[in-house]
DNA sequence: TTGTATGCGTTATCAC
DNA sequence: GTGATAACGCATACAA
């Protein structure tokens, strides 16, 4: 492996002279840094990225710290988040909790003996504050919270527009002539899951339809609580559901199908997430896309510009995005 | 921060000491490996990762090079390659080819400027052999190959029964009672697609049925070509495909729904992979399941035992699994 | 603009 | 079984 020294070696220069001239430096120049730039290229040099972070006290790697990483979701977020980060040289270090408090803070850990220089994180589910991150942070990295984010803790927060989504996906029904709207809303100990049951309201609200928590179901948001909640919102009289989550819109429409109703012509449905499969089905599901991939690429460019000295970024919104598909689209009937 | 000498100055021993004692060496007295374990703990002590990486020579870290993070398949992999790393204490560096031979290699030189002690890689589709990866990567990082893998290079390659998963999933149509069984073949430049096609081919012939080249089709597995073939297929007097492919298995049954035929009971298909979307569709899709998770695991296991001196592995066969749904299941009117 | 000197924290080699 | 010492490759404070 070539190094600086071999370098200054075969210039007859010092290595402290290369060292500058590789690392940018004005106080070097210009037909040093170029011969210097030549022979580096020419014998193949690589920086030894140990040293160099030994050196600094820091290494040019941050830490994303994710449930699972084989959730469409998260994947697509440190795929964007990597398509940013590796244009400004740094590497990406991989961690998932399993949705374990316990594991995040081993991870945390981890991320603080290699100095990482930050931590992207979507805390477990089962966190109630932030208190065991602030514990186990490596406090010279920069925090940035993604997605599932707690507000007491300090850096940028990047999170989906719940409440404007879960607005228009609503409104879009009405829109569309349907009259009685239920709402899957999810566990409400998630924040996110709060503002889309607040959004869905005041779409209601602002077009002149009343709120009935009869047909509100709080609940997990998997395929069975949907077909659950969608037999009781048949039996309450519903022409149309929005789900928080797509895979209890999934549910809602066995529940459809079992009642014999036809969709969208008699029921309407809207999802969120725009999971894969949404747009494969038979019926296809109309959903309100969040854009993990930019967020991931918004979570690294607040970690890029946390580092700059006084520089300071607080919470950062992704819009959310309706997809209209079958489920929902019978506008072109004339209905409304 | 706090240091070996930290540790050592508070138990009145040298740094020496306490650096074998933390590594497990044997030459350290028992009581005394015992205090430097307390005191590590009691300190806080976490070992810095890049002092000993350039003390080493290498860093305990493998880089994974897939061509898209994004992708279920692939992250389920590096998964299952991060639940076994990360319980023998590396980190993972995770990479995106895109598809491209150039970010590969970029991918391989920043992994060599780390220092990684492996490199987990399944390579991007224009490849056409291995040179530009032997000529970048680490001469020193164990280099192990899964799904995508050239076999001129060296080291492990993990790879899925492809042969024996299409040989069963034509089996299976076979067995159900279907009696022209076209297949969706998938471009040969791969070497998977190409033992799913014989597969396909020795399963008809070892049921006694005969291989015919008009219901072969070689194209890319996407949704519409799936389509396409299987418009041609139902024209030439198929009742059953195997697709390579779960999309284009999809196109399949778009094609078999405008031909008003009913599935299962007049055509059946089988696709591959196992993608989320056959579980939540109706009529669901069979399909032959790849295991990543597991292909992950076994592709971390395999650098690990590589990295033992003497130990040699070669390649590594992670079995396929049927999984039957509704879009094969005609044996319950027991035609056969 | 360049050179000199030093240290980051760890581990390996040698001596005792 | 333990200690002393050196070195890994780089980046910086200071001197020139």
């Amino acid at each position: 492996m070539v190094t600086i020294s071999d370098i200054a070696k075969k210039l007859g220069i010092t290595p402290s002279t290369v060292s500058r001239a590789l690392s940018g430096s004005p106080r070097v120049k210009n037909s040093t840094r170029e011969a210097v730039e030549r022979m580096a290229e020419q014998l193949g040099y690589e920086r030894n990225e140990a040293a160099s972070s030994l050196r600094r006290g820091k290494i040019n790697a941050v830490g994303i710290v994710v449930p699972r990483i084989n959730r469409a979701f998260f994947s697509n977020v440190i795929g964007g988040a990597e398509s940013v980060l590796d244009e400004h040289g740094y590497s990406v270090i991989i961690c998932q909790s399993h949705e374990k408090i316990e594991d995040e803070v081993k991870a945390l850990k981890m991320l603080r003996s290699n100095r990482v220089a930050g931590v992207l994180i979507s805390h477990a589910i089962p966190s109630e504050n932030g208190n065991h991150i602030l514990e186990n942070i490596d406090p010279n990295a920069v925090l940035v919270q993604f997605d599932r984010v707690f507000s007491d803790l300090p850096g940028p927060r990047i999170v989906s527009e719940n409440y404007k989504g879960a607005y228009e996906g609503t409104r879009h029904l009405i829109e569309n002539g349907y009259r009685r709207i239920g709402n899957i809303a999810g566990y409400l100990s998630s924040e996110a899951y709060v503002q889309r049951l607040q959004g869905y309201k005041q779409a209601l609200l602002d077009m002149g339809m009343e709120v009935d928590e009869e047909i509100i179901f709080y609940d997990s948001i998997v395929r069975e609580t949907g077909y659950q909640a969608g037999k009781l919102a048949i039996e309450r009289g519903c022409d149309a559901v929005y789900s928080a989550g797509d895979y209890s819109a999934l549910g809602v429409i066995d529940a459809v199908r079992e009642a014999g109703l036809r969709i969208p012509d008699e029921f309407g449905i809207v999802g969120t997430a725009n999971e894969q499969f949404t747009g494969l089905m038979t019926p296809s599901l109309s959903s309100m896309a969040q854009h993990p991939y930019e967020m991931g690429r918004r979570a690294a460019q607040a970690f890029l510009t946390s580092l700059k000295p006084g520089a300071h970024v607080g919470e950062v919104s992704v819009p959310m995005e309706l997809i209209i598909r079958e489920s929902s689209s019978r506008n072109h009937i004339g209905i409304l």
